[in-house]
RNA sequence: GCCCCCAUAGCUCAGAGGAUAGAGCGUUGCCCUCCGGAGGCAAAGGCGCAGGUUCGAUUCCUGCUGGGGGCACCA
């Protein structure tokens, strides 16, 4: 059995709080009530104690004043090792104060847990899925999508430090118009290569996708099969660009160390049947009518030119909310992507997991909303399905935003951004804003001046606990039962910014906010760097005992900013 | 027209209904030259507007203003 000898504090000093009231309770002192909403947090200010309870809002059902409810509380705290004092402060806090010696001790602690600093027990026994990425296979990653990429990541990271078992799924849209579209778009490229040239009819002028690496799988193409595909359609160019394709969105991810478990195919969503069985049960329940327009629409007037056509397939998604219906198979027989999507999502509620994660794009939202209206008219348990929508990223060029088209070329890629700034910079720049705000991604700045990134303020930390020890090596010193009385307040006041990476783990894990991890790891740099500044080891005027102290407590804190840099994907540089 | 997101310091952004709203960058002034220099300290500077709920609102609700996105028989 794993041992847990690091504890989220909020919740220790909540507990407290709570167990306090119960004692004051059972003692008759104050009168029954529910005590779920009494919470600890971290103060904000340092007389105001470590942590700190508000028992405002209870005084009305213990009928005494605020104050006497927190002087109550603090007489009957249980004894704790790790709360040293505990004052009641109007107008009704409780203030706890860590007690020193506890702080010290959770330096062994934070040896013993290291790469696993703060593994919690929240998701134990839990199967969870985040699914990301999910860009449709006709072009590399666009820059757009990457901040889905490592926000889903991140997700994933602190959903396994919450102690779930966590899944990746990368939903790889290789079905329908936009895959022929690709593979006659390698088609025309393949015959370009072999010197031929060709005129583009109208539709495949809409259609044609014109960026540069198809013209390199073209020519590849051309060295590898000469012209025995002159005759071919677009089926087997289909093939091998979607191929070529998958192996390059791996290949871009893999620089920011993003891996996904598992490649769910559209197609084999037809292959199965599953889309058809969906479509039948639908029916079933009386959500299905075939006709030329939308039996609901809104107030647009929209499908004017619709009279008199062939007759589609239509979803009652109105019947919950939706403002029209939609369409689930087009009157030429083929499925929209609406109906693969709802038959997807069912496949992975019936996977059993406890927990669905999807990580989409502002503008996926609307049709997110359709598959789940389908979810619901299945009387499947959409509560399962968390949706983090990540809002657009508009990227700054000279101060004015890029513009950006996947059709026309004119993209900025993942890759092309890891090219002019680094994996790590792209996964902090990315993940440090909260995903339901807009993201300005300035490119000059990210190009030109990475030291003003926090990203490496950030490495710095580790670098420099890393730097003491290499020079520590050099001159024969090594930690040998080190005396943690020797430490001073400057570190344990590092030491209470640690034990926040608890709540910030539970906290992102719970409500599925993996920026704040960003914003934790900019605190803790802020918090280490005066320190470091101010506590020598090694210099001369260093007792060697202290040294010995100081040398364990830099450890500790290099193995915490290991564990933050791993929890956001970044790497742990030695030196800078 | 309808739906979603946003509005906090000069800029980019945090902020779980609680005490005196925080960082980074920029600006201004200062410190250290060491086991580290992509270093440290300090100052100036802010919740779009109007209501509501609450003991208490940056936070929740309504309206307004301003910005972004979406509302296909495209994916």
């Amino acid at each position: 059995m794993r041992r847990y000898p690091v504890i989220v504090v909020t919740r220790e000093m909540s507990r407290l709080v709570r167990e306090a009231l119960q004692a004051a309770q059972t003692a008759g002192k104050i009168p029954e009530f529910d005590l779920d909403g009494v919470d600890a947090r971290a103060s904000k200010r340092a007389e105001q104690g470590d942590y700190s309870a508000a028992l405002m809002p209870f005084a009305r059902s213990a009928r005494i004043s605020p104050l006497q409810l927190a002087q109550i509380a603090v007489e009957y705290l249980p004894e704790a090792e790790s709360v040293s004092r505990a004052e009641a402060v109007a107008p009704g806090y409780v203030n706890l104060f860590l007690s020193e010696d506890w702080l010290r001790s959770q330096l062994e602690a934070i040896y013993t847990e290291a790469d696993d600093l703060y593994r919690l027990q929240i998701g134990q026994g839990k199967r969870a899925q985040v699914e990301f990425v999910s860009a449709n296979p006709t072009a590399p990653l666009h820059i757009g999508r990457s901040r889905g990429a490592v926000v889903g990541d991140t997700m994933a990271r602190l959903l396994e430090a919450a102690g779930y078992d966590v899944q990746r799924e990368y939903y790889f849209n290789n079905a329908g118009a936009q895959m022929r579209n690709l593979g006659n778009s390698l088609r025309i490229r393949y015959l370009e290569a072999l010197g031929q040239t060709v005129d583009l009819i109208d539709s495949e002028r809409e259609t044609f996708y014109q960026g540069e690496y198809l013209r390199d799988f073209a020519h590849e193409l051309a060295l590898e099969k000469g012209d025995a595909w002159v005759n071919e359609d677009y089926q087997v160019f289909k093939a091998y660009a979607e191929q070529k394709m998958f192996e390059m969105i791996k290949a871009t991810l893999n620089r920011v160390d993003i891996h996904h478990d598992i490649f769910f195919n559209e197609n084999s969503l037809y292959e199965s049947g599953a889309i058809w069985e969906v479509l039948e049960e639908l029916d079933r329940r009386g959500y299905v009518y075939k006709a030329a327009k939308s039996a609901v629409s809104d107030q647009q007037g929209d499908d004017e030119e619709s009279g008199g056509k062939a007759e589609a397939t239509w979803f009652r998604s109105s019947n919950f909310g939706d403002s029209k219906d939609r369409v689930l198979v087009k009157s030429s027989g083929e499925p929209t992507y609406t109906l693969p999507d709802i038959a997807y999502h069912k496949d992975k509620l019936d996977r059993g997991f406890d927990l669905l994660i999807n990580v989409l794009g502002a503008d996926h939202y609307t049709q997110y909303q359709v598959v789940r209206s389908g979810i619901q008219a299945l009387e499947m348990d959409a509560s399962k399905i968390h949706v983090i929508i990540v809002q657009l990223v508009a990227i700054l060029r000279g101060g004015e935003a890029v513009r950006m088209s996947s059709r026309k070329g004119d993209f900025e890629t993942l890759d092309d951004l890891i090219d002019q700034t680094s994996a790590d910079a792209v996964r902090y720049m990315l993940l440090a804003r909260s995903s339901d705000t807009h993201l300005n991604f300035d490119l000059d700045l990210a190009i030109k001046k990475s030291t003003e990134n926090p990203v490496y303020y950030i490495q710095y930390a580790h670098v420099r606990c890393a730097g003491i020890f290499r020079e520590a090596v050099a001159r024969g010193v090594r930690v040998q039962n080190p005396d943690l009385n020797l430490l001073g307040e400057p570190e344990l006041k590092f030491l209470r910014k640690v034990l926040e990476l608890g709540e910030t783990i539970e906290l992102s894990a719970s409500a599925f906010e993996p920026h704040r991890i960003a914003f934790y790891a900019l605190e803790l740099a802020n918090a280490f760097h005066p320190i470091f500044d101010n506590v020598r080891v090694l210099a001369s005027d260093v007792d060697p005992a202290v040294a010995q102290a100081r040398l364990y407590f830099f450890g500790a804190a290099q193995i915490v900013f290991r564990r933050v840099l791993h929890l956001m994907g970044m790497t742990t540089p030695e030196v800078m």
